[in-house]
RNA sequence: GGGCCCAUAGCUCAGCAUGGAUAGAGUGUUGGACUUCUAAUCCAAUGGUCAAGGGAUCGAAGCCCUUUGGGCCCGCCA
C-alpha cells in the first residue's frame, strides 16, 4: 500500500464530505502532487464547480475547512490552491514509516489484478532459419518484461514461444541447403543460427532472382515440410532445431524465459484446423464464395470499407492466416488439447523448465499453457491481419478483451548504421529486412556492449577478479539493451544507432544500475544492518523525503504499467528512483555523521532504496549490481 | 484509393487514457563540483507559437473536425 495509503485516506475522507452534502456520481482524482503543490493533490473542486455555482478555488476552501472534521492519521494539512486544487500534504513522520517498513517485505510492489488467473503471453515467434536481430529483440523484451509485470500483479503466466518450422521462410534455408550445396556445419564456429541467416538464407534468396526454376524447387519444399515423414522435413526439423537452439541461447543470455515452445508443424499436423474450420463454419463466421475474384474460397467478410480476408483458397489450401486461428482458439483453451508435452532437451537457465510439444505420448503428467486471457505481442505490421483474429476470438469467448494483439512499432536502422552495412538511404533511416542481409544482429551488439563494460568496469576496479568483472559488465550489457528496448512507447519507432546504442551514461540501464551500487556500498561500509524501529522525525531533508515518496509509489506504478500493458511505465520508474536516490546521495552523508540514530535513520531509507530498485529492475529483467 | 500509427526544446523522448496549477527528462552547448559513502555522478545556465487551422469548453499539448509532413499496412505470399 505504502504512498496509496495516504490516497485512500483522503479519497475515503473526501467521499464522506460528498455524502453529508448529499453529492454523488463525482469521479475526483486524489494523486500524488506536482512537485511544490504539497503531496497529494485532487481535482475535485472543479468538478463541482459547476453544480456548486461557486467558483473551484472557493470550493476548495470549502473543503479544506470542513476536511478538518475528519479523522486523519496520514494528513497534517490541507491548502486550498488559488488555481482551485485541493492540495494535501502528509505527516511524514507517520507515513515514512509505513513506506520504509513495508518496503521490507517480500510482496512490496504486488498488486492483485490477476487474482490468480491465467493468462498466456506469447512473443518472440522468430522464423527458425535465422540469428535474432535487434528488431526481433524488441519483441522478446516487451514480451518477457510484460510476463515479469503480469506475474508481480498475480496473474499466472504462460509464456509460449511459437516455432514457425514450415513457413516459407525455412523452406529458403533448405533450398540453400539440399539445391545450392551450402554445407551444413557452418565455418570456423560461427554460429549456426548467424550461418543460416547471413550467408544461406541471404544467398538463397539472392538465386532466386537468377535462377527462376528455384521457385518451383521450393515451391516443393514447402508442401514436403507439411508431410513429416518427408526426407525434407526429416532435415528441416533438424535444422531448424539447431537454429531454435541458438536462438534460445542469445534470449537466454539476455533473461529471457519460456514456459513451452510450440511447433507450427505439429499444429499442422495435429489436424486443429479442420476442427476449427468446422466449428467456424457452423457458426457462420466464415462465407463459401461463389462469384468474383475470390469465387471458390471461403473467406472471413470485411467490414464496412475493410476487403474480404480468403482463409480457404480456392484449390482448398489454408491461408498463413488460417494458420493463426486453431493455435489463438487453442491459447484461449477453447478447442481439446492435441498435444503431449516433453522437456527441452537444452536445460534453461535459473531452473526454469522449458517444455515443447509434441504429438508423441509419454509418461509426463497433463499440462496446460492455455490462458484466460492471451496477449500475443506482434509488431504493429500485422495489426490488420490480427484485428481479424481479435474479433473471431470476441465469438468464441464471452470475456471481453480475452484476446490481446500487443502492438508495438518496428526497429529500424539510422541512416549510419545503414551505412556500415553498406546501404546509401540519403540520410533516411532504413528497415531492416533478413531477407537483404540488411540487420544488426543482437549477438553482436551485446558482444559489442560487453566489450565496452569491460573496460569501463575495470578502468573503475583495477584490483577486480576478472570473472566477476566479467559477470558485471554482463549484467550492465544485458541492462542495456534491454533498457533501451523498453523505455520508450510502443508506438515509437526506435531507430537504433549503432554509435549511440553503447552510451553508458544519460537515461539508461548503468545510470540507474550504478545508484544501486552505490547503496550496496554504503551499506556494506556501515557494516550493520539498518534497524527498522528508528526515530522519523530525524529525516527532514528534502532529497530525503523525495526518495522515500517515490518509493512508496512502486505499487501506484505497477498497477499503472499492468492496466495499460506499458513495460515503460516501469522503466520510467526506475529511472525516478535512481534520480531522487543521486539526489540524496549528493546531498546528504550517510556514514560517519557521529550520530548514531541519524545515520541509522539514513541507513533505512538506503537499504529500503536498494531493495525497491532491485524489485523494480527485476520487473525489466535487469541485474542491478552490488559494484561496477 | 482505403485503413492504422506518429508529429512537444537543435536531437531522442515523457506528459495525452481521466482537460485544470509553473509543459518535464536525457542528450547537445556553456560554466561549476572528485584529499569526501565510487564523477557510469551532481549543480547551474541555455533551449518550447506542444506541426498548422478551426470547433466545443469558464479552461486545451491533451477532446472533436480539417489540413500538412513522415512511417506502416491493404496478395488465392508467409
Amino acid at each position: 500500500m505504502a504512498f496509496k495509503s495516504i490516497i485512500d485516506e483522503i479519497e475515503n475522507n473526501l467521499n464522506k464530505i460528498l455524502d453529508a452534502l448529499s453529492i454523488s456520481d463525482i469521479k475526483f482524482s486524489v494523486e500524488p502532487a506536482k512537485p511544490g503543490f504539497g503531496d497529494v493533490s485532487s481535482n475535485i473542486s472543479f468538478l463541482l464547480s459547476k453544480q456548486l455555482k461557486k467558483s473551484p478555488k472557493d470550493i476548495a476552501e470549502m473543503l479544506s475547512e470542513k476536511y478538518q472534521h475528519y479523522s486523519n492519521t496520514l494528513v497534517l494539512k490541507t491548502e486550498a490552491h488559488p488555481s482551485g486544487y485541493l492540495n494535501f500534504f502528509a505527516n511524514w513522520e507517520k507515513l515514512n514509516q509505513l513506506i520504509l517498513s513495508e518496503s521490507n517485505l517480500d510482496e512490496f510492489g504486488d498488486v492483485d489484478i490477476g487474482k490468480n488467473t491465467t493468462i498466456v503471453v506469447e512473443h518472440t515467434s522468430v522464423n527458425p532459419n535465422k540469428a535474432l536481430h535487434i528488431g526481433h529483440i524488441r519483441n522478446i523484451i516487451i514480451g518477457d518484461t510484460i510476463s515479469r509485470i503480469l506475474t508481480k500483479a498475480n496473474y499466472k503466466v504462460n509464456v509460449l514461444n511459437y516455432i514457425d518450422d514450415s513457413g516459407l521462410q525455412v523452406a529458403d534455408i533448405i533450398v540453400g541447403f539440399t539445391h545450392l550445396g551450402f554445407d551444413q556445419e557452418p565455418p570456423d564456429g560461427k554460429k549456426f543460427d548467424h550461418y543460416c541467416g547471413d550467408d544461406v538464407y541471404v544467398k538463397t534468396t539472392e538465386k532466386y532472382e537468377s535462377d527462376s526454376s528455384l521457385e518451383d524447387v521450393r515451391k516443393n519444399v514447402l508442401k514436403e515440410l507439411e508431410d513429416g515423414n518427408s526426407e525434407t522435413a526429416k532435415l528441416a526439423d533438424k535444422i531448424t532445431r539447431r537454429v531454435l537452439t541458438n536462438q534460445l541461447k542469445t534470449c537466454w543470455n539476455l533473461s529471457v524465459f519460456y514456459d513451452c515452445l510450440n511447433f507450427e508443424s505439429q499444429i499442422i499436423r495435429s489436424g486443429l484446423w479442420s476442427k476449427i474450420f468446422e466449428k467456424i463454419k457452423e457458426m457462420n463466421l466464415i462465407e463459401f464464395e461463389n462469384e468474383g475474384k475470390n469465387a471458390g474460397c471461403w473467406i472471413i467478410r470485411g467490414t464496412e470499407k475493410e476487403e474480404d480476408k480468403i482463409i480457404v483458397r480456392s484449390n482448398g489450401t489454408a491461408t498463413y492466416i488460417a494458420k493463426d486461428i486453431p493455435y489463438a482458439a487453442w491459447k484461449l483453451g477453447l478447442i481439446d488439447d492435441p498435444f503431449h508435452y516433453q522437456k527441452y532437451e537444452k536445460e534453461q537457465p535459473h531452473s526454469r523448465v522449458l517444455w515443447q510439444t509434441t504429438l508423441d505420448s509419454n509418461n509426463e503428467s497433463a499440462k496446460n499453457f492455455t490462458g484466460e486471457k492471451v496477449i500475443t505481442v506482434i509488431d504493429s505490421r500485422q495489426t490488420r491481419l490480427q484485428k481479424i483474429i481479435t474479433s473471431l476470438m470476441g465469438k468464441f469467448k464471452s470475456i471481453s478483451d480475452a484476446y490481446v494483439h500487443l502492438s508495438y512499432e518496428s526497429v529500424t536502422l539510422s541512416a549510419e548504421t545503414a551505412k556500415i552495412l553498406r546501404l546509401e538511404t540519403g540520410g533516411k533511416q532504413a528497415q531492416m529486412s533478413g531477407r537483404k542481409g540488411l540487420y544488426v544482429n543482437a549477438d553482436s551488439v551485446y558482444d559489442l556492449l560487453k566489450k565496452k563494460t569491460i573496460e569501463e568496469t575495470k578502468k573503475r576496479n583495477p584490483e577486480m577478479d576478472p570473472s566477476e568483472i566479467e559477470k558485471i559488465a554482463h549484467n550492465v550489457s544485458v541492462g542495456t539493451l534491454r533498457y533501451e528496448m523498453i523505455k520508450q512507447d510502443l508506438d515509437k519507432i526506435i531507430v537504433f544507432d549503432l554509435t549511440k546504442s553503447l552510451s553508458l551514461e544519460g537515461d539508461t540501464a548503468p545510470y540507474i544500475q550504478y545508484t544501486h551500487a552505490r547503496a550496496s556500498r554504503i551499506l556494506e561500509k556501515s557494516k550493520r544492518t539498518p534497524l527498522i524501529d528508528i526515530n522519523f522525525s530525524l529525516i527532514k531533508e528534502k532529497s530525503e523525503l523525495d526518495l522515500i515518496k517515490i518509493i512508496g509509489l512502486f505499487d501506484i506504478y505497477v498497477r499503472d504499467a499492468v492496466n495499460n500493458l506499458s513495460p515503460k511505465v516501469i522503466a520510467r520508474y526506475c529511472h525516478d528512483l535512481a534520480v531522487a536516490f543521486n539526489s540524496f546521495y549528493e546531498h546528504v552523508k550517510v556514514l560517519e555523521l557521529g550520530d548514531e540514530t541519524l545515520e541509522n535513520s539514513r541507513l533505512c531509507i538506503v537499504n529500503s532504496f536498494k531493495i525497491t530498485l532491485e524489485k523494480a529492475l527485476d520487473l525489466l529483467g535487469i541485474v542491478a549490481p552490488d559494484r561496477m
